[in-house]
DNA sequence: TAGCTGTACTCAAGGAATTGAGTAGTCATG
DNA sequence: CATGACTACTCAATTCCTTGAGTACAGCTA
């Protein structure tokens, strides 16, 4: 029940349609919540008869049409509401971290390529958040925007995933450093019992 | 299907009963997956018929009697396939941050305190990686260990943790910080338009 | 001795999320 | 002029996850 709120939250910064808000949330692009194409689908359609959000067709030209959405009053009650009752935990659910928690029994080829593709990946969200930070700010300096900037919402969650992606980013290619140098001694090693075991497990 | 990996690797760390394993997934302890009681149980049940683990019942005196479960070939076999397998992107779900998102149309108090509280939480599970490291490593150092060590996996996740409660709570007092500042700008305002708005919502 | 906390689970219902397939038109590329 | 990529969605099945309630015993405290 909290994909609405969130949704309600991206709504804020202006009308979007349903394909717009997938590019926001598939990529988890702000940091702050993941959905897929269908779940919001599905949510958009139940607000909206729920009375949280009101659709407009628009009509474009040399792309199918689209329908924007736009927060009502009782939208943004059920978001004060929201605000107002005691946050869930964070919640945090991540292959990599399990896949290196149990890398000691596991080949440490792909587990290495995946914390690089990672650590890439990180990298290409960090700067997509540098940009995103400019624009917001405007031509004013942080401190300045942080104080008196009118809309600083979507600044403040940027830079929450400005430091994740920047913490990513610098963990992956640590671990990845040393299990590379640890795979680089196993396989130098004298004795290959160590890598029996692994070996029947890659 | 995720859930059962993250329990194979948990109990790379020894025997574990359901009711042990919700004390570190329920806190989300190692910061690498969350999961309720009612889920490990039903996912050990199942994990147990499709062969990936064995149970074994451990009797008690002053307690009730456990079953205890240790990962089987099968289980380490499907534990190498997932790790083998491309990983899904990071889950991050967190109402927190989709608050902070919309908190220039809030009430500033509540999510104020909300902030603070995370904080808190973040810096009990800080010191509680910190210790969870210096047990990991013994009498080693970290360098010396993460060479050397032969089990690292733990001890690099908890790294990971370590990192992003460090960096969740420097962010949850500065964004409370800068609120509050905003909030005494509005409150000691001159024109109430501001917190009229504001008002209406909380 | 009543009440509370902690260990150690179980069951059921319902909502949320994932997976996979499919539609339909536009635009650029080779 | 066919192929693939992009916009903009929809539908259905299944699986996963959450919520809420409940059982049972042991030890401690007032």
């Amino acid at each position: 029940m909290a994909l609405r709120h969130a949704v309600l939250a991206a709504l804020l910064d202006g009308e979007f349609s349903g394909y717009q808000l997938t590019k926001i949330f598939d990529v988890g692009v702000s940091d702050f919540w993941y959905a897929t194409p269908q779940q919001l689908y599905a949510e958009l359609a139940k607000m909206e008869t729920d009375g949280l959000l009101t659709g407009r067709r628009v009509v474009q030209r040399g792309r199918p049409d689209k329908r924007v959405f736009t927060v009502t009053g009782a939208g943004l009650a059920e978001l004060a509401a929201f605000a107002a009752a005691p946050a869930k935990p964070l919640l945090i659910r991540d292959d990599l971290i399990v896949k290196v928690h149990a890398c000691d029994l596991l080949a440490p080829g792909p587990l290495i390529a995946q914390l690089q593709e990672r650590a890439a990946e990180a990298a290409a969200k960090l700067e997509l958040f540098g940009k995103m930070l400019l624009r917001l700010r405007g031509e004013l300096e942080e401190e300045e925007f942080l104080r008196r900037g009118e809309r600083v919402g979507p600044y403040l969650t940027c830079l929450g995933g400005l430091r994740l992606e920047r913490q990513m980013h610098e963990w992956c290619l640590q671990t990845a450093r040393t299990l590379s140098e640890r795979a680089v001694r196993d396989g130098t090693a004298q004795d290959e019992s160590a890598q029996q075991e692994k070996g029947a497990l890659s």
